[in-house]
RNA sequence: GUCCCCAUCGUCUAGAGGCCUAGGACACCCGCCUUUCACGCAGGUAACACGGGUUCGAAUCCCGUUGGGGACGCCA
């Protein structure tokens, strides 16, 4: 039997990360199992449901490189479909109308509440003649739940897990409009595509119970579930807003690569033996239900961001300056030309080990971007305002006027020779030095910087900041 | 409140009864390297929630307690 699972998120406004996550365990089991990854758009809330936010959802997918097989399934398209098999339970005799006014229901949970019994639909119109129905009300759809026994799950992740069907309420199927309930909707939808395994988050556990009461009434096959636990935010409580980002847009606007998010959230919940640095070849090779954690995880900002560092250092120059050039010509004002770029490119090797994120990156890459040494950092400023340092660099510029050879190997021999005759520390020169050409103290090593920025550049920046 | 599920360093986790003096990674602390900051390399602090069983032997199996998460909609 081929593997066929889905991601079926519901268009609410932007991707969580937790969807992404769930749709990444999707896409790797589906890809382990040479099996189909189908996405599905559950836009049946009608109040909801936008086209930006189904547009964000495919474009999140994208962004982190899910690539589903055949055509999206937009879950409002097959309301007919879903009111049809509503239809035929009440035919079979798993279903009845219920008459109960939404008011009406809400009085009797707050009954139960203040009873302190557990909060159901009692089953006032399960066996009732609907005769009986008060004239013009539109009646809802119910499911005939089993009212014995218990409905077992074998779960992929948790093992067996069982509700005694005391538990379960008639839940409805249609709603007095006409148009069918997300527990409807889900079990038609996955039994048409031929889903054969839901990894869902466990927050659908005892949506579970009650989708598989459905499939057993239409006598359909059950697919294999999987419930995986859910990531909390770094405090151990639900994640929400307050713990900072949730939708997976905002950590591509952090500056995070899609293979570090990938990454990251493949070992949130899910682990291959000491394995931390993984590929999407190995993740695909690696892949299955048996690594998948039962209890929920913190999300850890700290370790996404390592991950993203390591992602960054390995990944492409090229690539790299494309994916910062926006973030360069929005700090500086103006559009980054193309000398520029090739002196960021020059020396993106040694930027990209200090940088943690694309913002940072682009923030070390503005020294070869800037027309001028910045002005703004205190201690380069107070590097640069004491006169013994003053002197240090007056008395170094002539040999850097008289150098040949513009290399960071021969500038730094410069350097060192200058220091050596002068009885000083390297340091002593070159971090004056350093102050005086980026207007910074922390950078990429400060020959290499020289090298790349325009000799000009470079003794100009130093006389004004001599002559400051 | 009722039901379902879970429980190893601060965090993510390895661990399938003896391989555990509990391993790795992130974070943290320290050292080396060094023109700053990083990278890299070498060390260190740090956990089996608690109580009962079962067993020659338990982080691993069972029960309870405590703690955590989730679900209780004509939302998905």
């Amino acid at each position: 039997m081929t593997v066929r699972v889905r991601i079926a998120p519901s268009p609410t406004g932007y991707m969580h990360i937790g969807t992404a996550r769930t749709a990444l365990f999707n896409y790797l089991y589906a890809k382990h199992h040479k099996g189909q990854f189908l996405l599905r758009i559950e836009d049946t809330d009608r109040e909801r449901s936008t086209p930006e936010a189904v547009t964000a959802l495919i474009d999140g997918m994208k962004w982190l490189g899910l690539n589903w097989d055949e055509d999206v399934t937009f879950q409002f398209e097959r309301s007919p479909r879903h009111a049809e098999i509503a239809r035929e339970m009440l035919a079979k005799g798993h279903a009845y109308y219920c008459y109960a006014t939404p008011a009406e229901l809400e009085q009797m949970r707050e009954e139960q509440k203040a009873k302190g019994l557990p909060q159901k639909y009692d089953g006032r119109w399960r066996d009732r003649d609907p005769k009986d129905a008060p004239a013009g009300a539109k009646p809802v759809i119910r499911l005939k739940a089993p009212q014995v026994g218990a409905t077992v799950v074998r779960d992929l992740v948790l093992g067996e897990i069982s509700v005694n069907n005391t538990e379960l309420d008639d839940m409805v199927l249609l709603r007095s409009d006409g148009t069918p309930t997300y527990m409807l909707a889900v079990v038609v939808d996955d039994h048409d595509m031929g889903i054969t395994h839901v990894l869902r988050g466990q927050d659908h556990m005892t949506n579970t119970f009650r989708q598989v009461q459905i499939y057993k009434a239409m006598g359909w096959d059950v697919p294999k579930f999987g419930h995986i636990p859910l990531i909390n935010g770094e405090d151990g409580k639900k994640l929400s807003k307050r713990h900072g980002a949730v939708g997976l847009h905002e950590y591509q606007f952090m500056g995070y690569l899609p293979e570090a998010v990938r990454n990251y959230l493949l070992r949130l919940g899910w682990a291959h033996g000491d394995d931390e640095i993984i590929s999407d070849a190995q993740a695909i090779e690696w892949f299955d239900t048996d690594g998948l954690q039962k209890s929920p995880a913190r999300f850890d900002t700290k370790k996404l961001r390592s991950l993203n560092a390591h992602y960054i250092r390995q990944a492409d120059n090229a690539r790299l300056l494309s994916l910062i050039l926006p973030l360069l010509s929005e700090k500086a004002s103006f559009t980054v030309g193309e000398m520029a770029q090739q002196k960021v490119l020059r020396g993106m090797n040694s930027l990209k080990t200090r940088a943690e994120t694309l913002i940072e990156l682009a923030d070390a890459a503005m020294v070869y971007v800037m027309e001028h040494a910045a002005t703004n950092d205190s201690k380069a400023r107070a590097l640069l305002a004491d006169e013994g340092n003053k002197a240090l660099l007056e008395s170094f510029l002539p040999r850097l006027a008289a150098q040949n050879d513009w290399t960071a190997t021969a500038l730094e021999a410069s350097v060192r020779s200058f220091t050596e005759e002068k009885g000083i520390k390297l340091g002593a020169l070159a971090q004056p030095l350093r102050a005086a050409v980026t207007g910074l103290t922390v950078t990429p090593p400060i020959f290499e910087v020289m090298e790349h920025l325009d000799r000009e550049v470079v003794i100009h920046r130093i006389k004004a900041s001599v002559s400051a």
